[in-house]
DNA sequence: GCTGCTTTGTGAACGTGTGCACGAGTGCCT
DNA sequence: AGGCACTCGTGCACACGTTCACAAAGCAGC
């Protein structure tokens, strides 16, 4: 076969799926399964199996017609994939609520983002240890994202101090960030960004709510 | 004008960027903005300004050419809409770490959506108080989404128990779930779900990471 | 090796979302 | 009152995502 060459594209959506598969055939894998068929591995996974098979043609063709794909092999390409042959080491800014409830979040570490450093720029909150790991002063996140070679950043400050932590973090060379803060981050282009926002979700499920109550007229 | 009558359908990529328009016009509006153009709230919401346009048409015409938008009366339309206009009091299942936290997060309430109550199925947990909610046991989850007619539940469980949870929600009475575990949840259709998922966002991260180490060969 | 059964991989049709471009409406200034 | 500058509302074209449907490919049994 020809050697690996330019990576082709995977779509936005694939990837947002391919973490959900990861974790169904590594379950699977647990379980003694070794084959599993798109159909199944759809109706574990709440889609279409027709999707399924086109999420996983973008890796290659890694099925075997008539049988299924190898529940190991997929967790490896979908694992090589996503670039979770290595750990990716992650720092948290904000050391409130929210970041000690990340930090003691064990299946942090689990899946292979290790938490290499909280930080704050509170002084009060700087020195207390949260599930093992010490609250480091914010000043001294350019030196933890240098040594510990960390590339992902999470805010989980107050909004009001969000973006000021966004800019930490690009400045200490970090080159993805995932926000928890209710804030539209503005940073340089190439810096990826996700976003989880709690009040979103609750109002989106509000909306429906609201449609399924009011019908027409209210 | 003709009476409200048959309420138009939303598209979901417009439901969800709602919130978002929302949270900028109320910060707007406390700085004392009156009025507001598609230009200036696309920038502040970081998305194109034909899109924000073609967001707020789906509400109505409520914009007026050559000045733009009146904030307070878009405040309005849009908490009108997504069904902001009263509470929705949400029941937590799970009091571990991340039950904990969502508890203790103030925002929760201010933004329309008080808890309820906190359920565990642990009786150890049962009767510690959280940021003033006591925890009860779980078997009192029916009373309680009766009582305070709750429809909004959320998960912050295990990925073991997650589906007990969900299907303890249903019976319950909840007609929207928000889950903040790692697990696919089977529901009757008639549920809305949405997912929080740390780790899948984390692992999109890391696939654009690894993509951008990568290149082509590694 | 041939037949029949199963399941993948993918072309094509369809649906949803995005962004441009421009007409239409509004306010302001003279 | 007329002209000008501005901004909304939206038709249209394009991109992206989903689903169907089916040929291609493999396995099992005889």
């Amino acid at each position: 076969m020809a050697p690996e060459r330019t990576r082709r594209r995977i779509p936005d959506a694939t990837v947002a799926r391919l973490p959900v598969y990861l974790r169904i055939l590594t379950e699977q894998s647990d379980e003694g399964v070794d084959s599993i068929s798109s159909e199944r591995l759809a109706e574990l996974g709440g889609v279409n199996a027709a999707k399924v098979r086109k999420d996983l043609s973008y890796l290659g063709s890694y099925g075997t017609r008539g049988v299924g794909y190898e529940v190991a092999y997929l967790v490896y390409q979908i694992r090589r994939e996503l670039g979770l042959t290595h750990d990716w080491p992650v720092v948290i800014v904000g050391a409130g609520n929210l970041g000690q409830a990340l930090a003691g979040y064990g299946g942090f570490g689990e899946r292979g983002f290790p938490v290499a450093g909280i930080v704050d720029i509170d002084e009060a909150k700087v020195g207390s240890v949260l599930s093992g790991v010490r609250v480091r002063h914010i000043d001294e996140l350019p030196q933890i994202v240098q040594t510990k070679r960390v590339s992902i950043g999470v805010v989980a400050t107050p909004a009001s101090a969000a973006q000021d932590a966004a800019d930490r973090l690009v400045r200490a060379g970090v080159t993805s960030i995932l926000n928890f803060a209710p804030v539209v981050l503005a940073v340089p282009r190439a810096i990826e960004v996700r976003k989880v926002d709690l009040a979103v979700e609750l109002q989106i499920l509000s909306y429906h709510e609201q449609r399924r109550a009011g019908g027409a007229i209210h």
